[in-house]
DNA sequence: ATGAAAGCGCTAACAA
DNA sequence: TTGTTAGCGCTTTCAT
């Protein structure tokens, strides 16, 4: 793969008769040049199999880039909190090639920070982005905005409809239903499944999980056409109202054993499971949090389907910096990653 | 995290009344330095949060280490195939800080070939060397001679019970067998089940499934003490061999709708599965081969617990890396790695 | 449009 | 034991 010969710019430079300046100028299409010069020097590139010396070049410009990561604020155990922590995974990786990173983080239920925060970013003049993305529409005008600076953007988590950003990394949303129905039913026909989901109030806020839902509605109209589907809402700042949600779904249907959250929340139900064991019981949730992983462990929980958050952060940094240094496009645009099966089994180690 | 001020041997040279090359001398602990200055330098360093700058050094020196990978070898569809994947991976985000890799392979049926690979390895000089050991005792030998030498090293797969490596990369044997009966049984009483083996011939050549085999008879024992569990062997070679045996089988047992194996060849049997459906067969297996993963898809088999073989390699050769550039140990010397559940309905990204 | 030359921070050979 | 110095390959002024 790599030239054994070492080829540096003063060889094409004395080959062609110029000088190193010349040729640099012509390696980095920064005009000033003949055509004349411009063909000679490209010949010979072509000819002896050059390849730029990157450290030798960093060294020179002692250019230290930003990549800026933008998102939601991560208080302990939730989910962003992990995709944070691959925050510095990256920094290590990337930390030696002369990238650093700097987060900015908005309040994902207040529009007016997301803006705040991408101005702040913006102020920064970073030579990259990782967005992960909530509101859509801010989005599309914070993408326009760098795109008319030439910043390059990776997208984690999910991504809006438009298009001009790098790559995007994230779970296929759809699927990731449709597998969670088959982990919570094994395959087989149930009579009934309650679905705990989350009142939102308000806003524009598009709910991330109505694909993952379309996704599990398809499954049991396949597999499990008989079942009845239950929806029961729950505060998540509001304990007791979800014991007494959960309460009073169950004295209607006590013969539900099939649960499910389409978000990272399960582990708000820990505390109602717990009273109320039931060794037949299947509950399935999303994501790896702290609480959620616990709950897998002492088995109030059945199964996890999880996507290392942090991974996502790790791969959108790193494509960012090999197209920052090196104008490097990612091999894919859409990364759509592996869902993890985490059951009592697997966990230990994730 | 990082400095922003870039202190460089120049500016602890000057603080302390030394020279560069003095400095240069403490930094590499290459002696010929008095104890004073050696303290004097120390203390600047500490004091002023002195930083190495990679690419000058590298720029400086020219060199380029070398880690020497050696695997068994890997032709297409085996497991190998996917650890030598890794391989290329690795060197895309090492190879930039100046590392260069090369692999060593042998014969996993043949001893000999192995000691002429150790030999080989050793003739390379490399800086490091990354070990998938199949043969206990020359393994042992081998790590000797590169202690000898100061290489340093790590393992990947297994390792053996020696002491001395820089890490361990690998899945957990015992436990993946355990996890492996949780998603054949799914957690319910089974009558039996029928495990498929590979008929080893002669050797020493431990078998690396025993303790894998160990955790899933404890599963069994402890969720299903009732069931009968049927060993068959197979020629891996004599694919006519394989549809006899199990035929045999089935003719005695042909009730039995639970089959695992404990290696990476499931694939072996989908010929005969095919011939002989069974929509309430489970059938699990391990490793993420692409045939494997074929039969997961068309639904012949029915989970497959895989380890990305690949990622190991990259964690391995990274973690030499950062060893051999700035003799950094890596955090925990034995890396248990997450064992992957994959269904029909996660393979597709995986 | 092109060339000359001064670094970037570190290494290593050579002097002292 | 220590200091000096000439590069490593590339970038970037500043002349020309």
């Amino acid at each position: 793969m790599a030239q054994n010969e070492k080829i540096t710019i003063l060889d094409i430079a004395r080959r062609t008769g110029l000088s190193k300046g010349t040729v640099d100028r012509v390696l980095h299409h920064r005009g000033e040049v003949s055509r004349r010069s411009y063909d000679k020097v490209m010949a010979a590139i072509e000819e002896l199999g050059y390849e730029p010396n990157v450290y030798a070049s960093l060294l020179a410009k002692g250019q230290h880039h930003l990549v800026a990561v933008l998102i939601p604020s991560h208080e302990p155990g939730t989910f962003w909190e992990l995709a944070a922590a691959g925050i510095d995974k990256a920094a290590e990786s990337v930390g030696t090639v002369g990238i650093r990173m700097q987060h900015f983080e908005y309040d994902q239920y207040d529009i007016e920070s997301f803006r705040a925060a991408c101005a702040r970013v913006l102020d920064a003049e970073p030579s990259g982005v990782v967005i992960a993305p909530l509101f859509q529409d801010e989005t599309d005008v914070f993408a326009a905005q760098l795109r008319e600076r030439g910043i390059p953007f990776a997208y984690i988590d999910s991504k809006p409809e438009s298009d001009g950003y790098l790559a995007y990394f994230g779970m296929p949303l759809y699927k990731s239903g449709y597998l969670c129905a088959d982990q919570l039913t094994g395959g087989f026909a149930v009579p009934s499944v309650l679905i705990v989901r989350i009142r939102r109030d308000r806003q524009q806020q598009s709910d991330p999980t109505i694909n993952r839902r379309a996704g599990f509605m398809d499954y049991m109209l396949e597999h499990s056409p008989e079942c009845t589907l239950g929806n029961v809402f729950i505060d998540p700042n509001d304990p007791d109202s979800i014991e007494g949600a959960l309460d009073a779904w169950f004295r209607e249907h006590p013969g539900t054993r099939h649960i499910v959250m389409f978000n990272s929340r399960i582990h708000l139900l820990v505390p109602w499971l717990q009273h109320h064991p039931d060794s037949q019981r299947r509950v399935v949730g999303f994501d790896n949090l702290k609480a959620n992983m616990d709950a897998l462990r002492d088995g109030t929980v059945s199964c996890l389907i999880a996507q290392h958050p942090d991974e996502q952060m790790r791969l959108a940094i790193e494509t960012l910096s090999e197209y920052i240094l090196r104008r490097k496009l990612p091999q894919k645009k859409d990364n759509f990653m592996h869902m993890d099966i985490l059951t009592r089994y697997n966990v230990e180690y994730y």
